[in-house]
DNA sequence: TAATAATGCAACTATATGGTTGCAAATATA
DNA sequence: TATATTTGCAACCATATAGTTGCATTATTA
């Protein structure tokens, strides 16, 4: 397998799945699999592949209720690509000074 | 093409190239190819590759010097990165999953 | 009970990815 | 000049990825 950052990252590193993401995210209620399918231009099952890659993120909760499967964001995932980022946040803005401080606190 | 901000997820989303780049990062000079492919198991040519995706992200610049190519990490694409996430903190302090950590802690 | 709707599973295709090896070219050094 | 070093290019391989279609299964509803 992989580690949780490495698929979190992979989950969406592709635009369609984080467009899925966001659909769900700011849905106000979890939408089943066909609904959401409905509003991209590739095929269910292209979607429920997409689907499973966000869930093995994390980024996806699926419910199922009778037929349908119910779909959630969630965004906590998240969390660990910001702290993986906060960790190179000194050296986007100014690289080489803040490259000292680095060494300093690091070595 | 890909745009800017999957180009960068797509660099980063592989464990190899985030430990390049951070080799880079810390790194107190630029290195030229051999020398980083000498801190890898993995043969040149592999390397080559994955300095290809950092470089095509931002994330590597290259400046070849005779017969070798010194390579430097260069933080700033995450910036992109980090306000695609910055749109998402809301959401991930505020989740379901949360809940569930807020009654580990209180009951 | 019969028809309809939501889904999973499987097979298939095309292309991308992560890796390798061999060789040629350019540059540096003895 | 002869040799060694650094690199790029090309071919190749195995597997993963993004997508498709067809069909069977499970629920719902008329």
């Amino acid at each position: 397998m992989q580690d949780k950052i490495t698929a979190v990252l992979k989950a969406i590193a592709d635009p369609t799945r984080r467009e899925i993401f966001h659909v769900l995210l700011i849905a106000s209620t979890a939408l089943p699999i066909t609904q959401i399918a409905n509003q991209f231009d590739i095929s269910r099952q292209g979607i429920t592949k997409h689907l499973k890659t966000l869930e093995e993120a994390g980024l996806v909760v699926i419910d199922t209720k009778g037929r349908e499967r119910f779909c959630n964001a969630n965004a906590t995932p998240l969390k660990e690509v910001n702290q993986w980022l906060q960790g190179y946040e000194q050296f986007w803005n100014n690289s080489l000074s803040n490259l000292g401080d680095y060494l300093d606190k690091n070595s």
